[in-house]
Parts: C-alpha cells; structure tokens; sequence
RNA sequence: GGGCGAUUAACUCAGUGGUAGAGUGCUUCCUUCACACGGAAGAAGUCGGGGGUUCGAAUCCCUCAUCGCCCA
C-alpha cells in the first residue's frame, strides 16, 4: 500500500522571490537539517512508502551497530551502500523495509558502565549487585545508547526509524530465549567442561572470533625432564642418510617451553611415534623438575601425532588445561586436565595443599586413570611460594628454580656455559576488547553444537538459494563453515540475556532413604537428609524453560515422583546453590516443627551467565520482523533481499545467522549477501585510533556535507576491494555536488523552471537536444545496470560522467545560444528538455546525493511528491535515442574541439573570435553545421563559417567528412602548425597501418567477431582520411616556408 | 606452513579477449554574463618480470618476484 503523505506536512515548493539569485553553492550544513525534517514529517521512509500497488518487498536489516558505538568511517561506508540500493528501490515502487537497531554489546556496554561508574566515583559493578548494576547499564542506555543512530540520520540513511530495534527489546529477549529453549530441547545445546579462550581482565569466556592473535617478542627455554628412578638411555641424532652424528647417554628427556608457569600442570610428555630418539624411554616416567624437590611428581612419556619432531628437542609438554594443542592430546591420550590460574590469570590458591595434590596426581600418573571434574579441579599444582602470584612471576620463580637445580639446558658462551634460552617471536592471543593476554582456561561453558545445524547453510549457498558478492567471500565462509568447531555461547557477564537455565538440588540420586518403605519420609529420615549434603556438591538437576512460572511446573512435576512430603515442596527462585542450601535445610527445620508440608521449599536457582551477544544477533532478521509472532512484516519481509556487510564479520554474523536461522524457519534469512571491504586511510593503513589516522564521518560531513561524503564511498566501492579515503576525493565530490547546483542556477537565470511542465520525456526537434535525452536514457540503463549487479563504483563514476562531462560540459553549454537567441520556439523547447534533463539528473543522483538533490527537486517546481518518492524512470536508450541527431552532435563536439586544440596549440588569444572557412565537406557535415551553427561558432569563438579555398597560412582543423581552415596569416607560427599537423597525421597513419595489418590477417576476418571486423573496417577508412586531409594541409603550408 | 588477493599514468583506482580509462595532481592559458568548489588546452603508462594459449592478451593459463589480508 502506497504510503501517503502526512496530512500538513511542509513541503517548501518553488523558490517565490524572483530576481534574487541562488546561492553560489549549496549549503549543506543548513539545508540537510532541514531536508531530514521534511523527510521525517513525511514519514518518507516508513515500510511500504511509496510502494505501488503490489509491489514486490524490498528488504534490508541493518548489520546493528552496538548500542555503545559512535559512526566510524566502516558504518558511513556500510550504510552509504544500503541507503544507495533502498532509495534505489524505494524510488521504483518497491515495497522497501530498512530495518534499522543495535545491538547490547555484551561486553562493550559492560565496560563503559564499569568505566563510567568508577568515574563518577560510585559503587563498583560488584558492590552494587547484578539487578542495580543491571539498572544503571539501561540508564545508561536511555541517556546515551542512541547516538549512533542520530548519527545514521546525519548521513542520509533511510531507515525506518519507527521501527528501531534493539536485541534487549522485551520482545527479542523473549525470542532469544525461545530460541535457547528450542536448542536445548533439541540438543542442539549443551553444557560442559571445555578448554575456551579466558579473557582475565573482563573474567569471562570469549570466542576464538575475539581474540586477536599477534606476534610478540618471547624466550624459549630448554629444560631436563630427569627420567624416574635414574633411568638412562642412549639418544642418538642421525643425518638424512641414517649416519650417526651425535650420541651420548642422557638421564633426561630435553624440553622447550615458552611458558615455563605451565609445567606445574603438565600431564605428560609426548613425542611423535616415529621418532626413534625417544623410542628408548616411551612408556617410562619422568619428573617435572619444579616444585619442593620431596613431592616431584612425575608423568608418562608417551607418543601422540601432534609433536613436530623437527622443531625443538622433539618432545612436547603436554598442559591439557592450559593449551589447545595440549588440551587435544591430554583428551586422545587420556591425560588428566589441572587446573593452574584462577579467574583473573593469577596462580590458584584454593583447592588441596601442594603436597596433598602432587601425591594424588602422582599417582593418577602411574595408574594411568583420570577422575572425574569436580574432584580433578580439587586438585592444585600449584607450589605454596607461588600460590596467588600472577603468571609472570611465577614464571620468572620457575625459571631460576629449575636453573638453581642445575635442570637447565646449557649452552656454551664466552663466559662459559649458560642456561639455553632462545629469543624468538611467539604468537600470543589478546582480547580485542580488553588488550590482555588471554588464557586457555578450563571451565563449564554452553556451546551450540553447530555441527548439527551447519549444513543448510553450507547448502544454501551452494545452491544459490543465497548469493555471496563478491564470489570469492563465500570460499571463506565455506571454509569456515566445512571446518565449524562447537559455539561457546555463554559469557561470565551480566549485561545480555540471561541463560534460562535454572538448576535445583538432585534429590532423586538416592540423597535420602526411605527405611519404612512406606512411600513417605518420617521425622528421622527427614533428619538424616537434612544432615547429608551429598546432593549439594553434587550435580545438580537442571530444567529450561522461558521463565521461571515454566521452569518451576517442570520442577514441580519432577518433585511429585518424591516421597511425601517432598513432593509438596513450594518451589522457590533463589540467587545461588549456597542460597539454595539455606533455604532448603530452613524449609526442612520448619516443616519439623510445623509438619506443615507448604513450609518445604525446594529452591532454585537461575544460571548466572549470559549469552553470546552474536547469539542474538544471530536472530537478528527474524526477531526485528516480529518472529516468532506470525507477524505481517515477517510473512513479507522475510527473507529479506540483502545484507551489505563487512567481510570481518563473515564468520561472527553472516555464518551464525544462516545456521541459526535456517535451523528455526528454514528459509534463508537474505537473498544476496554483499560483502565490502575495509576503509583505510589514504596510505592504505587500517585506521585506529593508536595510529591517529581516523578520519572521523562527522567531521567529514560537518566539513564536505553528507552528500560528499556518500558519493566518494560509493565511487570507491568497486567490489572486494579495500578503499583508501582521502580528504581531496571527498573535496572533489563535494565540488561535483556544486557543479550540479550551479547547472540549476543557469537553468533558474534562463527562466527554465518558469517553463511550463509536461509529463513525460518532452518532445524535441533541435539536435541538441533529441542528443541529450537520448544520452540520458543511456545512462539510466548504465546506472541500473549497475545498481543490479552492485556496482556502486560503476553507478556513481556512470553519474559522474554524465552530469559533469555531458551535461554541464556540453549540454548546458550548448543551450546557450538556444535560450538567449532570437528562437522563441527553439528557447522554450530547449527550456522544456533542459528542465527534464535537469530533473532526471536528480532523480538518478538522488540514491547517491539525497540532501542537494532534494533541496533543488523541491526548491526548482511544485512538485506532487518528495524527490525521495519520485518515480525512477523507466525509458529506454533503444526508444530515446536518435542515431542522427547523436552523429551530428558528436561531429559538433570534434569540430569545437579540433578548433579549440587547434587555437590553443598555437597561442591564438582566447578571446579572439576568428574566421573560419569550410574547404571541404561532404553532406553529412554540411547539414550537422548548418543545423548547429549558432553553439558551434559559440563555443569555438569562430565567425559564420564561408566555405572557399583555404587562405595562405591558415590552421587546418580535419573532423569527419570535413576541412576548415583558420585564416590567421602573420598571428600563428607556420612552423609550429607543420610540426602540430604532422604529428596528427603521424598518428592517424600508425594507427591506420595497425588496423591495416591486422584486416589483412586472413584469421583475424574469419574468427573475428562480425562487428569487430566491421568495426576495424570503419575505423580504417577514418583514419586514412584523416591522414589525407592533413597532408594535404600540410602540403599546402609546406609551400611558405 | 595453508588459503585468498593485489601489482595499470606522479598518486588513488576502474577496466573478464578486439585502438589503454577515470578522479586527483602536474604544465600552459583564461576572472568570458551557471559554477575559480570554475573553464579551455596539454604532458604523462614496455598494464610487476618471464613463458604459454590465441588471428589478437592488461584481461585466460603456467612461473617467478614483491606487497597485503585471513587462517594455523
């Protein structure tokens, strides 16, 4: 449905007060304000505005900015690109939905309330509590999340802002957990213990996506592994030949380590089957050599693939908790996983003594068993002297213990042996938000098992179903995809959705006995229940479901199975398993007193982690549209057409939304996926803001104007390819924007928008201007031709030719002598197609340059409409187009052009208006100047033409099918114009002889392409005239000299 | 180490088999009645090197070099 205008919306109309010229230039900083405002009142750019009737849907979800964000330069550029296509759309009719939102930025948003808290001098995040806490971060986003989006606004984007979302919406956190709820009843979800990427600082799991691996400065160090009981072995080194180069008797196995704090929990040592050094000892124990020489523990040697024998010593430590390599062998291998840092990195101080731990640990070793977590994580390696130092500490304490011992490795040097340690430079994880080393840490985690969900999507672009631009991004999405490991989705924060996963005590694992077998517990054995606490270290009983009233049913059926009165129990939401405890052995005191069954509890408790924000995210197409209501704007909307992002995000957003969302509705959530690259400064850096080269949009547009600004990113935005963004583009498409503005000008100053107005291409007779609308029919294809196979670079540079380099260069000009001659006919046929021509500039440029081309669209005519809602045209070159009338023009343009090349080359005066003589013509070029006289001797600053033979000492100008001659005797130098027609006629002659030979290639005639050949052909012809006509020119001159 | 890409005018980049293009910059001239955020004219490229396919290669193939990015 047409959407129609607001009743007593303003739209300004024509400029009134005649005599007052416009403006020298546009004035963005005063005319976007008020172009925006006439498109809000107008609610120019709510769903479905200025949709025909039936339209198709035209959909596009913007990739949600976070809600802590500020408009860098990657959002102007992902933006321009999706107010380019849904202006484009919107223009033709199409029902066009952009869906703008943001999203909560788990631990973004997080961070700045943290920051912002800690500057105002108020309670930490802790001291307040999560529900406070959680309060302050909404404060924070009523006041400040919506910047973003204003800046959005500044750039022109024309989102449906009525229909804003935000992933914490009540309604998307619902769908969120939904989802969850779905996932999980599935199996698609599951929780466990698994090695995932800890960030120290923010405390929590992030994804392999987060980290940001560098290359850092590090040492390799070498250390002995002394064999158990004394053991020794003969390790022998070989050439390629198998020749013995080394050998000697070692009581050790060499290892090489960059983290020396991990030997502490090392589970083993490995070495790669085939490597014959170590196949004396595999199978035997050796000893870490750190920690209180009486409680040395020692572990296995065993073989595994994964040791490269060619790098170090050969053999590898093995630190199943600390390390993912590690952590792949200890699970193959059987290995047992410990445990060395706490959550902030730092060394634990909890669990066993070291003496008690190392004991068991040791002998968990020689019996080759590994038991179960929660006992496993009792279990601490860490030495007394270094529990609660941070990791570098210990690391220098381990270091200078084993070289104390002598363990060392040593290498020789000037001043005798030294310990052998290697500089080198390591790859080491960072956090991309928090810039700390991150940590492999051990912990309970939910993940999505994306194996399960991952091959629709894989399918869906194999098939088509959606398209990857460019092609070449979806090898990487299929290489990803093809090599998914399980989604961690939980995260240690508060800000987010919070699991709905709820656990309660396990009371069905036999906890209590029911020794009268009478189906219910008496007073004693409630007694003994109460003392046991066998199920509260135990794992507990969980149940998900949206909220609590669901999940509290589930556990109410589940406690109907127990004997009276537990089966009564109230079920209870409480903040922890301790809070839990409490009030589980409460409940049971006062049913003792009371033996009032409503007095039993039986409490739960929520899990406290939240999820992935890009799980959300992921729902982003569906929740936006309503889903999982039955809403309309899902049923049309969906799947939306396309989604323009940013190639980093390939694998964060545009995977997960196709496995998450053909998994829910299975239907793709877009059609086209485009994919652009990064903006990067002039050199060609990445910016940052630790470099100082961002160039900030705000300023850009403060500076140049929106409209500049789009169109430099659009011109630059030829595809797959990284732009690099200088201030000059932009001043140039800023000084492009006022060329366009000054062509309205002369049209004002020429009455052409007092012209009355006809619907529909106007019809002319004058060359010119049949040349013009034919021109303009070519470009709009070119421009829709390029719109539809996202060749924005081709769209603007197309525009870009037209408006500069043929209407302002030659059109405009052109129409001068038309509308200031004597014609009146003429003049208002020239003002009608001028107007046209002028309008369906605006129309074109408009997608590009919405704020100039609306204030001129509504500051130029009474129009029915925003220029934002005109009709895109639909004419066609093959209709508009008059052969002619083109010929004609263009051998105009070569004549003006050979006249004025002519006059400059040889310091004619500018100004001097001089006569000219036609010596030679055929009819074609008799009638293209007789027809075009008045704009030719204009803009070649020549008298009437006469036609005669040429004078003594004339300049020659040679154009198709005719010769003229500049009379100029005495004003120019002969030698000069011999030296500027010989090197004309030099050229003409080399290329005539390259089509020459190549028409003489009996092949090239044959498998040549017919108009190729026909081409080659004409060209020929042109050129060897040409070549005659300056020669004899030439001959002529040579006669005066 | 694996993968992807780039190399075209001084600079930034278009250009998927048929006469090498644009913008910016540069040189000269012009304050001419739309625009100096302008106009006119001009100089400027062995299309990274080498080989191949083809009547014909910047374009397709192979190879080398250099530089980026992603993943280990």
């Amino acid at each position: 449905m047409p959407f129609p205008p607001r009743p007593g919306s303003v739209i300004p109309g024509p400029r009134t007060e005649k005599g007052t010229p416009m403006d020298k230039t546009f004035q963005p900083a005063e005319a976007e304000a008020r172009i925006a405002r006439l498109w809000e009142e107008a609610g120019a750019f709510r769903a479905g505005a200025n949709a025909r009737p039936g339209a198709q849907p035209f959909s596009i979800v913007i990739p949600p900015p976070n809600v802590t964000g500020s408009l860098h330069m990657g959002h102007a550029f992902n933006n321009t690109l999706q107010d380019v296509l849904a202006r484009w759309h919107r223009m033709r009719g199409d029902d066009v939905l952009w869906q703008p939102g943001q999203d909560h930025a788990g631990i973004a948003t997080q961070m700045v309330v943290e920051r912002e808290l800690a500057r105002q001098g108020n309670e930490g995040r802790r001291e307040l509590g999560r529900a406070r806490f959680l309060q302050k971060v909404w404060e924070w986003k009523e006041k400040s999340g919506g910047t973003i989006i204003e800046q959005l606004k500044r750039l022109g984007a024309s989102c449906d802002w009525s229909r804003n979302a935000f992933t914490m919406d009540p309604h998307f956190q619902r769908a969120v957990l939904e989802v969850f709820v779905r996932f999980y009843e599935e199996g698609l979800i599951y929780r466990g213990k698994r090695l995932v990427n800890w960030d120290p600082h923010f405390e929590t799991a992030i994804s392999d996506l987060e980290v940001e691996n560098r290359e850092v400065h590090g040492h390799m160090w070498h250390f002995k592994y002394p064999l158990a009981g004394g053991e020794t072995y003969t390790y022998t080194e070989r050439d390629a030949d198998g020749n013995v180069t080394f050998e000697e008797v070692r009581d050790y196995i060499s290892i090489a380590t960059t983290r020396p704090e991990t030997m502490l929990g090392d589970g083993a040592v490995a070495v790669h089957p085939s490597d014959a050094r170590y196949a004396p000892i595999v199978g035997q124990l050796c000893e870490i050599p750190v920690g209180p020489k009486a409680h040395r523990r020692l572990i296995p040697i065993i073989t595994d693939e994964y040791p490269d024998p060619n790098f170090g010593s050969g053999a590898v430590k093995i630190t199943g908790a600390h390390d993912f390599n590690d952590y792949a062998v200890a699970q193959r291998n059987g290995i047992p996983l410990y445990t060395l840092m706490d959550t902030k990195a730092r060394m634990r101080s909890d669990g066993l003594s070291y003496e008690q731990s190392a004991r068991i640990a040791s002998g968990l070793a020689r019996l080759r068993v590994v038991p179960k977590d929660e006992e496993l994580f009792q279990i601490n390696l860490v030495p007394d002297d270094m529990r609660g130092l941070d990791r570098l500490e210990a690391r220098r304490l381990v270091v200078s213990q084993i070289e104390s011992e002598g363990l060392a490795v040593m290498a020789p040097s000037a001043d005798g042996p030294v310990p052998f340690v290697e500089s080198k430079t390591i790859m080491q994880p960072f956090g991309d938000r928090s810039n700390v080393v991150i940590e492999p840490m051990l912990t309970d985690q939910w993940f999505v098992d994306t194996a399960k969900i991952v091959g629709p999507a894989i399918e869906a672009v194999r098939t088509g179903a959606t398209q990857i631009l460019p092609e070449r991004d979806a090898k990487t999405y299929f290489h990803w995809l093809e090599n998914i490991e399980p989604w961690c989705i939980s995260r240690q924060l508060w800000w987010g959705h919070q699991i709905p996963v709820w656990y309660g005590f396990d009371l069905h694992r036999g906890a209590f006995r029911d020794e009268t077998g009478d189906d219910a517990l008496n007073e004693i054995e409630l007694g003994d229940l109460l003392l046991q606490d066998d199920f509260v270290g135990a794992e507990p009983r969980r149940e998900c479901a949206v909220d609590f009233a669901a999940v509290s049913t589930r556990f109410a059926d589940s406690l109907a199975e127990l004997p009276h009165p537990l089966d009564h129990a109230r079920v209870v939401e409480v903040t922890d398993a301790r809070a839990a405890e409490e009030a589980f052995a409460q409940g049971l005191a006062d049913y003792n007193l009371t033996q009032d069954p409503t007095k039993l509890v039986y409490p739960v408790w929520r899990d406290p982690d939240v999820l992935d924000t890009w799980f959300s995210s992921g729902l982003w197409p569906l929740g936006t549209l309503g889903w999982p209501n039955e809403t309309e704007e899902f049923r049309k909307y969906y799947p939306t057409s396309v989604l323009v992002t940013g190639f980093d995000i390939i694998f964060f957003w545009v995977a997960r939304m196709m496995m998450m969302d053909l998994a829910l509705v299975g239907e793709v959530p877009f059609r086209t996926v485009y994919v652009h690259a990064l903006v990067r400064d002039e050199k060609g850096k990445k910016m940052s803001k630790s470099l100082g080269n961002v160039l900030d949009p705000l300023d850009l547009i403060d500076e140049f104007g929106a409209d500049a600004v789009r169109f430099t990113l659009a011109a630059m935005a030829a595809m797959g390819r990284d732009l690099r963004l200088s201030t000059q583009r932009i001043a140039g498409y800023r000084n492009f924007g006022t060329k366009l503005w000054n062509a309205h000008r002369f049209a004002e100053m020429n009455g052409v928008f007092q012209a009355p107005r006809a619907p529909g291409v106007p019809q002319a007779t004058a060359p010119v201007n049949r040349w013009i609308i034919g021109e303009t029919a070519r470009v709009r294809e070119e421009v829709d031709a390029a719109l539809d196979s996202y060749r924005f670079d081709g769209a603007a540079n197309a525009l870009h030719a037209f408006v500069w380099g043929v209407v302002c260069d030659w059109y405009v000009e052109f129409s001068k002598p038309l509308l200031q001659g004597e014609d009146a006919a003429l003049k208002a046929e020239t003002q009608a197609v001028m107007a046209w021509v002028l309008d369906q500039c605006l129309i074109l440029m408009h997608p590009f340059m919405p704020f100039i081309t609306e204030d001129l669209w509504q500051s130029t005519a009474q129009r029915p409409t925003l220029l934002a809602h005109a009709d895109w045209p639909l004419y066609r070159a093959q209709d508009l187009v008059d052969p002619g009338a083109e010929s004609e023009m263009r051998w105009a343009i070569s004549l003006i052009e050979g006249v004025r090349s002519a006059r400059a080359q040889l310091n004619v005066p500018a100004g001097l208006t001089v006569p000219m003589v036609m010596t030679e013509a055929d009819p074609a070029a008799r009638q293209a100047l007789a027809r075009n006289a008045a704009l030719i001797q204009r803009l070649a600053r020549i008298e009437a033409p006469t036609e005669g033979a040429a004078p003594r000492g004339s300049l020659t100008v040679a154009t198709p099918g005719a010769t003229f001659a500049l009379p100029l005797e005495g004003l120019i130098d002969i030698r000069a114009e011999i030296a500027r027609m010989t090197k004309g006629a030099d050229k003409a002659a080399k290329e005539a002889a390259a089509l020459r030979g190549r028409l003489a290639n009996p092949r090239f005639v044959e498998s040549a392409a017919e108009e190729v050949v026909e081409e080659a052909r004409e060209n020929l012809a042109l050129r060897e005239a040409e070549e005659a006509q300056l020669r004899a020119a030439l001959a002529r001159l040579s006669e005066l000299v």
